[in-house]
DNA sequence: CGCATTTGACCTGCGC
DNA sequence: GCGCAGGTCAAATGCG
């Protein structure tokens, strides 16, 4: 599996749809005129997508959203009545007594809400780089799955970013994740850390456990994605700049190895991860080479 | 013992 | 105004 691939092939088919397209590989695949185009190969590009959104802003447009995450400036039912901004206490759960003022900022928050929704395997979903933590859980209509309620476990520094999680009721394999609100933190840098002090009680908890690939094949053929961790940043110093695939858990190395392969010059405003743009590699032609 | 998860209750927004 | 659905709280529980 360690067939190289050619990121210009891949963005190339990327490149060809995302104007356009919300999935690189339906116009990648069904269009692309290479029937040799592997589903690894798709999936390697999926990769990449997913790559951008994790860590683009909810505030940035475009380019997101030509890919597979989607940003909603507000719920449909929450388009009315924007009294103030965000000014939520620094700790919600520090609220003893359910006074009505604090319901009334939670409210009020929810309705300014700019959420991101992506869609993600099982395999993916304990992959980005933040530490979560469940604070509820609720059974949503019309779907057969519950809702998990998830806060960056930072909230006791204010941070006011919220992920929910609920699997897609067509497709059980692929999870729909939103996200809330933005990190007002640097990502954690030692990620293994966190994510060890995540446990798990439920077998549906959707955030642990990650599978391995070998013993978790991907079978769905239109959301798979990788986790950020299974890139890892290799020869970056060379002239044949390379990502590369690799087993190693690497997320806190990842970024920083891609704004050197880089040069510092892709990322928007400021180095935080989700500033990370992927037209610098489109643009770049460095190639991407490596394996699941 | 500290911390994360579970879970029922509570609150709010929205549609009717 | 009422009921429903979604979102959050916080006590209870349990794991490491």
């Amino acid at each position: 599996m360690a067939d190289d691939w050619d990121l210009h092939a891949v963005v190339r088919g990327c490149s060809a749809v995302s104007s356009s397209a919300t999935t690189v590989f339906s116009g990648a695949v069904s269009s692309h005129t290479n029937p040799m185009f592997t589903y690894e190969e798709q999936s390697k590009a999926v990769l990449f997508r997913d790559i951008q959104d994790f860590y683009t802003p909810f505030t940035q447009e475009s380019n997101v959203s030509s890919f597979s995450c989607l940003n909603y400036p507000e719920e449909p039912r929450q388009r009315q009545n924007q009294k103030r901004p965000l000014s939520l206490s620094a700790s919600s759960g520090s609220v003893t007594s359910k006074p009505t003022g604090s319901n009334t900022s939670r409210s009020k928050r929810r309705k300014i809400q700019h959420k991101k929704v992506c869609h993600v395997a099982a395999e993916a979903l304990n992959s980005d780089v933040w530490a979560w933590r469940k604070y509820g859980q609720k059974p949503i209509k019309g779907s057969p799955y519950p809702r998990g309620y998830y806060r960056c476990s930072s909230t006791s520094k204010g941070c006011l970013a919220r992920k929910q999680v609920e699997r897609n009721r067509s497709d059980a394999t692929i999870f729909i994740v939103t996200y809330t609100a933005e990190h007002n933190h640097p990502a954690p840098t030692h990620r293994n850390s966190l994510a060890g002090s995540t446990r798990q009680k439920s077998s549906d908890h959707p955030t642990t456990t990650i599978a391995t690939y070998s013993s978790s094949p991907v079978t769905s053929t239109d959301e798979f994605v990788l986790p950020a961790e299974d890139l890892a940043v290799g020869d970056l110093d060379g002239d044949e700049d390379l990502l590369s695939l690799s087993d190693t858990v690497v997320s806190e190395d990842f970024f920083e190895g891609l704004e050197e392969f880089a040069g510092g010059d892709s990322f928007s405003g400021n180095s935080s991860p989700a500033s990370f743009d992927l037209s610098w590699v489109v643009n770049s032609g460095a190639a991407i080479s490596g394996g699941i």
